[in-house]
DNA sequence: ATAATTGCAAAAGCTTTGCACGGAA
DNA sequence: TTCCGTGCAAAGCTTTTGCAATTAT
């Protein structure tokens, strides 16, 4: 069994053939995939596997602190399993999401008054490597 | 005519009354509004006003920079006339965004090797003085 | 006059939900 | 055995698109 997985059980979760596959597949996965690219990936291996049960297995996985959601384009929400602190590049072109290394000296994280912060997200918008000086 | 319109214009855009108002409304507005919050704000003085055409002037006004769009919750955009550099702190509990004026060390702005940086986003995830303490 | 823009309705995505069956513990 | 989780289908939302009618320039 892996971290992850007993990291779910610890979360008071079963561990479903379903999870593990997810879990598995997210596992050093660094291309941010969507609900929707998860469900594709894992369709051939598990063709039965409906998918909403991705979309909620994502929530209890966000849920349990064991993968990260991120929001940086439009219209979906990506999944990030590494949950240490990192920033995300995004390129506007492809929709490549790069991680990032965060800087020690990252700005204060203090929020308006009163405010109790749980969280820093910090993206850089821009053209990715292969996409600089290409058109549209 | 204010200087929002007369920006429109330069950018070659004609100034519809529709315009007029979704820009009146956005004016100022430190709420951050998603489009279906504009479309029923603005419902009361322009009853035929189609949510379409929310949607398509503010796209119109987002390509055109008089306006910034800000991904923080799922499921919606929200829209922000405060084109100045500053970042966003949001409330999990109650969904508002508040204003954070930036720090000046605000963290290195490289992304990964060849990326060209357009742009720099920064959320506080959390708690506002409102919801601090308060359950669920 | 001309072409952009609107309103309306339909459609397209992504995500959630209800419910009965099936499987983990 | 228990009841959580799955699969399936339907529904909910936000957002986009097609097209005829309208209107800014």
């Amino acid at each position: 069994m892996t971290e992850s997985e007993s990291a779910l059980r610890r979360m008071g979760l079963r561990l479903t053939p379903q999870r593990s596959a997810i879990l598995g597949y997210l596992e050093g996965n660094e291309t941010h995939p969507s609900a929707g690219e998860v469900f594709q990936a894992l369709r051939a291996e598990h063709p039965t596997m409906a998918l909403a049960t991705v979309y909620n297995t994502l929530r209890c996985l966000v849920e349990a602190g064991l993968i990260l959601e991120i929001r940086v384009a439009a219209g979906e929400v990506n999944y990030d399993p590494d949950t240490s602190t990192h920033d995300h590049a995004y390129c506007t072109r492809c929709g490549r999401i790069f991680d990032l290394p965060r800087a020690a000296a990252s700005g204060p994280e203090a929020g308006p008054p009163g405010f109790s912060v749980e969280s820093v997200r910090r993206v850089l918008y821009g053209r990715c490597a292969e996409c600089v000086g290409k058109q549209k």
